[in-house]
DNA sequence: TTTTTATGTCATTTTTAATTAACATTTTTA
DNA sequence: TAAAAATGTTAATTAAAAATGACATAAAAA
């Protein structure tokens, strides 16, 4: 980000938190695992600084750095249910109480980076 | 990030396909919700462009925007397990099997940003 | 202890993310 | 239909992320 000004200043309480938490779960990981700040950072493709920062949950990181990091270690897989719309109760009965039309469709479909 | 050319080059496939499906899963629960992107966006405290990076999941736009996301829709805490040490059974083992040391601590403890 | 390794911390430079604004296109509503 | 709203898309600017290198300190190993 950047002039990513609002998230890093406004960013909810929750979200520092979940943030800190995980930041702390991946040092705990990498230390269980014997593994060097520059050994995983160097597995993810970035600097050691960088991944020292992720460990302090960081916000204004780049989520791949996050993901990368949580896949070096094993534990990507654990991120697939989260906000899996099947398991989005709430966001079911939401669209239950609506007439059953689909979500808009465009014509073109999106892609690339 | 930035010159965080390696991420953004050669972020692993496992970790895009992570991104997509997150990005998408943002996208259902949005429309479920019937928030448009400016509406999310606003909530979250970021611009309706990177909302939309976000939903075709944009490896280097900040964590704390994804997280934002989820936690304007209700779906933070579908996080906390992510990572979580208890549930780390390949590293619970690989601590097993070391002589007891805790591990190692420094003097200062970090937080800031 | 001494040596080596890991980590903390800082400065500099380069790259680029995010904002903002504008306009095009699409979708929905009236 | 026409009007309004939502989304797609692009460009310019600005602020900041990340890399890199250097050095200090702390921890581990010899």
């Amino acid at each position: 980000m950047t002039r990513i000004s609002k998230i890093s200043e406004a960013s909810p309480a929750a979200v520092e938190e979940a943030l800190n938490r995980l930041g702390r779960n991946i040092r705990t990981a990498r230390l269980r695992r014997r593994l060097t700040r520059q050994d995983l950072a160097g597995r993810i493709g970035i600097s050691r600084q960088v991944l020292a920062q992720i460990e302090k949950g960081k916000p204004t990181t780049a989520v791949a750095a996050y993901l990368g990091a949580l896949w070096a270690l094993g534990l990507l897989n654990q991120l697939k249910d989260v906000a899996d719309p099947d398991r989005d109760e709430e966001g079911k009965i939401l669209e239950r109480t609506r007439s059953p039309q689909t979500a808009p469709k465009r014509r073109k479909m999106d892609d690339d980076f």
